[in-house]
RNA sequence: GGGCCUAUAGCUCAGCUUGGUUAGAGCGCUUCCCUGAUAAGGAAGAGGUCGAUGGUUCAAGUCCAUCUAGGCCCA
């Protein structure tokens, strides 16, 4: 016996009761302990940054990071899911220092690294805290007491494991990185505060004559020199090469003033606007190695000061020579290294040129542009120079203009691995496609070595220890530390600045090492989870087993990070990447299509969102709404959609069959009927819901929940508006073979949904399928096995067509203005395949158009209807090719009726197709619409239609005023509030005889309908019933 | 500057892989019908140069090229 099911539903209510019911059974570690032993789906959970409060997006990411998770356990398979959180890194700090009103390094290091840092795990604890809420009320199914911390000592071991085995490949290097400082503050900018710092400058724009020192080069155009442009004059004194695209046209030309100059031809007539001379072109790869002169000869800058190629100089603007300074520029930093040319750096940290430079020393870098300027202009240097306005990069702290300079930094040569990343990246499956070859691909082919260390207190410290020598030993444990130190510190706090105390005699030459300043990238951290994890290799795991995942789930932005970071440790560690699969989400917008930032004051907050209209309606939209790749926008508009189309409509669907169950007493535990001996539509819903367990489970397998989610939602509208309301009569009834098979259908739909909605289904679960031997959650319960023999691709196509001729029909009665609780007498239907359909299927059309007879619009009528034909260009484009138009034209101006009787009785026609003379056409290449005449309502579409005989009898007439007393005596016993099956009375009168001849027609079909055990002829009853337009009275009462 | 994605009804989106001649759905709007599960359901209507241009083709929303606009990532 079913429960209860209220037709209305709380669906939060009901999410938050669910919730109860799995912690109370346990439900989640039971899904994941049972399936022990079974084949296991490895899934590895990105860490979220515990460093601000969960948004909408992250519902959105582990939406789909639940669903395939619970659905591979459904399909069988053991899947763990190790919850887990990224803890350290800039974002966090930055927000500690907010917190505590800092504004640089140096109140850090006055208020302590290790109070600073004790507040930075305070923070993290404490958004962790929100995530955790989230996740629960979402009902992502993630075990959190397992979760790893990337701040754990163990965790922190296994990094430093890691990179010892990179250290000993001889990938871990340090070298110079260029990248945005603050000179005030005396720290690294990372892309984020840098963003927020762009203010609209004024610098000078200097195109600088370098004159060209090579002899033959001179020997053909004398006094030749290189016109070089820049905006900041006063790394011109660090000039090292000259930088020209290889692929440019680059011209010598002679000026107006006489002069030889370099520059890039497309540039050269915006250049030199009174004229010039083209003496010569080349292209820039013939300029490479080319010496000359530099501008100012203030510090040494040895084996140096000849053009280079490079790839990122342009010829939009400028000269199309670039000069270069490796210290100030990333890519003149890349371009200068692969010259070898020297990294010279004048400027030191506080911003000024060093003292012993002359001329400069000690001025502010920014400060010399003005006094360079001057110097180039008295040693006619300069050729032109103008005020140049664009946005340059501040701190956005003190607003100081940064520096792009060059520092010390930890690199790991990810370049020597290229090949093997590009390869691995071979054997990933990637949802979509595209990010494959598109972003990632691009990524990796364009990759550049990791600067991996950072100039901060809170992260992972790097395990380099130096000594004064510069000996490097790389360290991968506690313990290993303590061997080395000679003394236990396996309990020491592995972060700064506990670790920097340690100290270690040089294994090569004793000298005290200690450990290098940096922290490393937090992002090495979370691409070392599929080892750090789990502590390996230092605790006992069998690694093997849980590595690579299958299955990993983020959004687009992480290319360049966790997706990269993941497969790039894998790679270097394992020579393996960390995973097979990756599906890839598009981000999430607001309804207008804004990004979602505080800033806007746009963002939806998640258990607000889900307590509004709960999570399952959150997580179908997310899921099955709209493509999960793309940019969407979320809206409470298009949750409440969800909610109204999908989750009631199903809800009340299973409503309906408990209320119906109960009421027969219907026991789903008892033998059904065998499927064959079911009537037609329970055969085709049958067969419908087989096909669905059968293309969900195919869409899923290929991570589509967009195609699922939509097969699903098909189905319920199938469900709910063909097969319930054409079986309503039998569920009346109690019939067992209805019952039976909405039960089946409902099972079907509902473990398909499962992984989507955790929620209504398991509610539903519990009130219909939770007994017998079944698992007591859906949650434990397996996909549902398709049966192909149960299948039936014939069946769908004729009841396609049934619903195809019902809405023909509609739009008939529609037209005639003739009600549907009129019967008519005959329908006639022209549709190819309706002559062939069983008299089941026809007298669904019968009984849902009431009317009494449907036949074949044939050759009898042919009489009555007009036929229409024109050219199917599917069929004849492949024959006819160039001249499919000549038939097409062909077939639209011959007889159609003549045609068509000529196809009824052979197999081809001869056609005179203009030119192309005659050529034979089938019924195939046609589309025939025939339509009656006279009398009749017609409707038709592509080739079907569908004519109702309006002619009205008295019969007819009468059966129409049954069906209106049905009607009305039913409306008044839901008004007064009778139960569906309360039995009743029925009285009549009526003093006219075309209605007595209706009662003595109809009553007792009218007294079924109502549920009236008697009817009296006479005046009485406890609720008078309004038929409209009755002459007389009707009246019932409850017994 | 480079790469990728997107552009279809007032709004949110399918359709494009596999080209076929009145281009679909939902929401909203107008009119009507139906209703003993339903906050439902159905019919008709208004609303579309399928971002632009050019090309391939008998035929282009669909394939190709270029461009425009927006988004994301990177410089």
């Amino acid at each position: 016996m079913y429960r209860a099911v209220p037709a209305q539903i709380d669906l939060t209510a009901m999410e938050h009761e669910v919730l109860a019911l799995w912690e109370e059974k346990d439900t989640f570690a039971r899904s994941v302990e049972l399936s022990q032993g079974r084949p296991t789906w490895v899934f590895y959970e990105g860490p979220p940054t515990a460093n601000g409060t969960p948004g909408t997006h992250h519902v959105e990411a582990r939406a789909f990071k639940d669903i395939f998770p619970r659905y591979r356990t459904m399909k069988g398979y053991h899947v763990p899911r190790q919850a887990g959180w990224d803890c350290h890194g800039l974002p966090v700090e930055l927000a500690v220092e907010k917190e505590l009103g800092f504004s640089g390094k140096q109140d850090i290091e006055k208020f302590g690294v290790a109070e600073f840092n004790d507040r930075c795990k305070e923070s993290v604890l404490r958004h962790v805290g929100e995530f955790t809420e989230m996740t629960n009320r979402m009902g992502y199914w993630v075990d959190m007491d397992s979760a790893y911390w990337t701040m754990d000592a163990n965790y922190v071991q296994s990094v430093w494991w890691s990179l010892k085995q990179i250290f000993d490949k001889g990938l871990l290097v340090q070298d110079h990185r260029v990248a945005p400082y603050c000179p005030r503050c005396g720290t690294g900018l990372s892309d984020h505060e840098l963003a927020q710092g762009y203010e609209t400058v004024v610098d000078p724009s200097v195109y600088v004559r370098f004159p060209v020192t090579d002899a033959d080069f001179l020997s053909k155009f004398p006094g030749a020199a290189l016109l070089v442009w820049t905006t900041t004059p006063w790394t011109l004194v660090s000039n090292t090469a000259v930088a020209v695209k290889p692929t440019a046209t680059y011209a010598v030309v002679r000026t107006v003033d006489g002069e030889t100059l370099v520059v890039a031809a497309e540039l050269a007539a915006g250049l030199f606007e009174e004229g010039f001379e083209v003496l010569a072109t080349m292209p820039g790869t013939e300029l490479e190695r080319l010496g000359y002169d530099r501008p100012f000869d203030l510090i040494e800058i040895p084996d140096a000061h000849y053009v280079i190629l490079a790839d990122y100089v342009t010829t939009d603007d400028g000269s199309g020579l670039v000069h270069q300074a490796p210290a100030f520029g990333a890519d003149d930093l890349a371009s200068c290294r692969a010259y070898g040319l020297p990294v010279v750096n004048p400027v030191m940290p506080n911003g000024n040129f060093e003292d012993s430079v002359p001329v400069v020393g000690g001025v502010f870098f920014k400060k010399a542009d003005e006094e360079l300027v001057k110097m180039l202009d008295k040693s006619g240097r300069l050729l032109k120079h103008v005020q140049y306005e664009h946005s340059y990069p501040h701190c956005w702290r003190c607003h100081t203009p940064l520096i792009y300079y060059a520092q010390p930094s930890w690199y790991i040569r990810t370049t020597a691995i290229k090949d093997q990343l590009i390869a691995q990246n071979e054997n990933t499956n990637w949802f979509p496609g595209t990010i494959k070859h598109g972003r990632f691909g691009d990524w990796l082919d364009n990759n550049v070595d990791w600067a991996l260390s950072r100039n901060r207190y809170w992260g992972t410290p790097l395990p380099i220890w130096r000594c004064e020598e510069g000996h490097l030993t790389a360290v991968g444990s506690l313990a290993e530390l303590g061997e080395l130190a000679g003394r236990d510190v396996s309990q020491t706090d592995p972060h700064r600045p506990y670790v920097d105390d340690i100290t270690i005699p040089c294994p090569t030459c004793s000298a005290t090492a200690t450990r290098v300043p940096e922290v490393i990238d937090c992002w090495y951290d979370s691409g070392a989870m599929p080892f750090a994890a789990v502590g390996y290799p230092q605790s006992d795991v069998d690694f093997a087993a849980q590595y690579p995942a299958d299955f990993i789930c983020e959004a687009i932005d992480q290319t360049r990070g966790w997706f990269y970071t993941l497969m790039a440790i894998g790679t270097l560690v394992f020579d393996q990447s960390s995973y097979k699969n990756v599906v890839c989400l598009g981000h999430i917008l607001d309804e207008d299509g804004r990004k979602m930032s505080k800033h806007l004051g746009n963002v939806l907050e998640p258990i607000g969102l889900m307590n509004d209209h709960g999570a399952d309606a959150v997580r179908w939209f997310m899921l099955a709404s709209g493509s999960p790749w793309q940019a969407r926008r979320v809206g409470h508009g298009a949750i409440a959609d969800v909610v109204r189309k999908t989750l009631l409509t199903y809800w009340n669907t299973v409503a309906f069959q408990s209320l119906y169950g109960r009421l027969a007493d219907w026991d789903p535990t008892s033998p059904a009927p065998a499927v064959a001996e079911r009537p037609i539509i329970d055969r085709w819903l049958l067969s419908e819901s087989n096909r669905l367990a059968r293309d969900v489970d195919a869409a899923l397998d290929q991570f589509d929940t967009q195609a699922a989610g939509r097969l699903i939602a098909t189905f319920i509208d199938d469900l709910s508006n063909w097969y319930v309301r054409r079986s309503r009569r039998r569920f009346w009834d109690g019939d067992a073979a209805a019952l039976a098979t909405l039960h089946e259908a409902l099972r079907t739909v509902t473990l398909c949904m499962a992984p989507f909605t955790p929620f209504i289904t398991e509610r539903v679960w519990q009130d219909l399928f939770s007994v017998g031997d079944a698992p007591d959650s859906v949650h434990l319960a397996s996909w549902p096995t398709v049966d192909e023999s149960i299948v039936d691709e014939k069946l769908a196509t004729d009841m396609a067509l049934v619903r195809r001729i019902v809405e023909l029909g509609r739009a008939a009665r529609a037209t005639s203005g003739v009600r549907t609780r009129q019967p008519l007498r005959r329908a006639l239907v022209s549709a190819p395949g309706w002559a062939e359909l069983s008299q089941a299927l026809r007298d669904q059309v019968c009984e849902e158009l009431n009317i009494q007879s449907s036949d074949a619009l044939d050759a009898d009528e042919a009489g009555l209807v007009d036929i229409s034909m024109k050219a199917n260009f599917r069929a004849l484009g492949a024959r006819f090719g160039k001249q499919t138009q000549l038939v097409a034209a062909a077939i639209s101006a011959s007889d159609a009726a003549q045609l068509h009787a000529a196809m009824r009785s052979a197999a081809s026609v001869s056609l005179q197709a203009g030119e192309l003379g005659t050529v034979e056409i089938t019924a195939d290449d046609v589309v025939v619409t025939e339509t009656p005449r006279e009398g009749w309502a017609v409707a038709s579409e592509g080739g079907e239609s569908v004519a109702l005989d309006l002619t009205i009898t008295d019969e007819l007439r009468r059966a129409g005023l049954a069906r209106e007393v049905v009607r009305a005596i039913q409306e008044a016993r839901k008004n007064a509030g009778f139960e569906v099956s309360d039995r009743i009375t029925l009285w009549w009168s009526s003093v006219d005889t075309d209605v007595a001849q209706m009662w003595a027609d109809h009553s007792d079909e009218i007294a079924g309908e109502v549920l009236a055990t008697v009817v009296h002829n006479d005046l009485g009853g406890t609720v008078n019933v309004d038929v409209p337009e009755f002459p007389g009275s009707v009246g019932i009462a409850r017994n």
